[in-house]
DNA sequence: TTAGGACTTCAAGCCAACTTGAGGTCAATG
DNA sequence: CATTGACCTCAAGTTGGCTTGAAGTCCTAA
């Protein structure tokens, strides 16, 4: 219906490619994380590099990357660095963010294992015992 | 110094005992976390009994619950259920959170694994694989 | 007497990642 | 010619857990 050259799409339709809306294509170009192609009429126009982009920034969203961290990985490195050596970097090094994010919920499974036995009748003891660093 | 009987402590002394900043105390009770037992002049005059319930949101809090899920445990169930009890309901629920938390980390650290031996040499060529869904 | 310190209230700010809403433009269509 | 629909901008709202700041009260010590 709307693009006549499969090759330049309104905001519209590259959402619909890449199952994102509008407003969030346009919050991330605010970060400078996409840019449309050009604008017609004020109206952008993009590529279908745009959705392979957008492509990018979900994967990226989906292991475990903010945003700024992915601006990071687009504008962060020497321009000739590899995407390789780029992925690289960022993945080592939020592989040790997951390593903490693991050892902590792994001391939230201990201490709610223990509690899920608590024996006291009122919150109150519970409270007493953990002022005093037993019970939980 | 401050207080005169010990048993009677200004939100000072209880923010240093529970180790906490009396912002966060006010902010709590605007909660219904913790009240204190009464007011003299509009000061807030609390016994030893807030810092051990401070204890327990600290605990909780700790073990991966938010202010909302503690105001529950403290309020959620009937009167006479027991700490116990609470606890367990509420337990059981969080670690069925943090197996889901779990996977989560898990598919991330899939997805971080694999990128990081990535050998694109340009991220347009790693977004195109993407979009693709291969790569990755 | 005055300065200090501890306390009070209430509103607003911070972070992330968006969404929502108001108000406006523009082209195609009936 | 008027309406629809897709788009635009900019400001403000959302959630959670507080903190910060302004402006005021009150007591005590020098």
């Amino acid at each position: 219906m709307s693009q006549h050259e499969a090759s330049e799409l309104g905001i519209g339709e590259v959402s619909r490619r890449a199952g994102l809306r509008p407003s969030a294509i346009r919050y991330y170009e605010a970060l400078g994380l996409v840019m449309p192609l050009t604008r017609s009429g004020g109206r952008r126009v993009y590529s279908q590099d745009a959705v392979e982009r957008l492509a990018l920034i979900a994967f990226a969203k989906n292991a475990g990357f903010s945003l700024d961290d992915i601006r990071r990985l687009l504008d962060g490195f020497p321009e000739d660095t590899s995407a390789g050596a780029r992925w690289n970097e960022m993945a080592t090094a939020k592989l040790a963010d997951l390593d903490a994010m693991t050892r902590r919920i792994d001391a939230m499974r201990d201490s709610l294992t223990r509690i899920r036995g608590c024996r006291c009748i009122t919150l109150d003891q519970c409270a007493k015992a953990m002022a005093k660093s037993r019970c939980g």
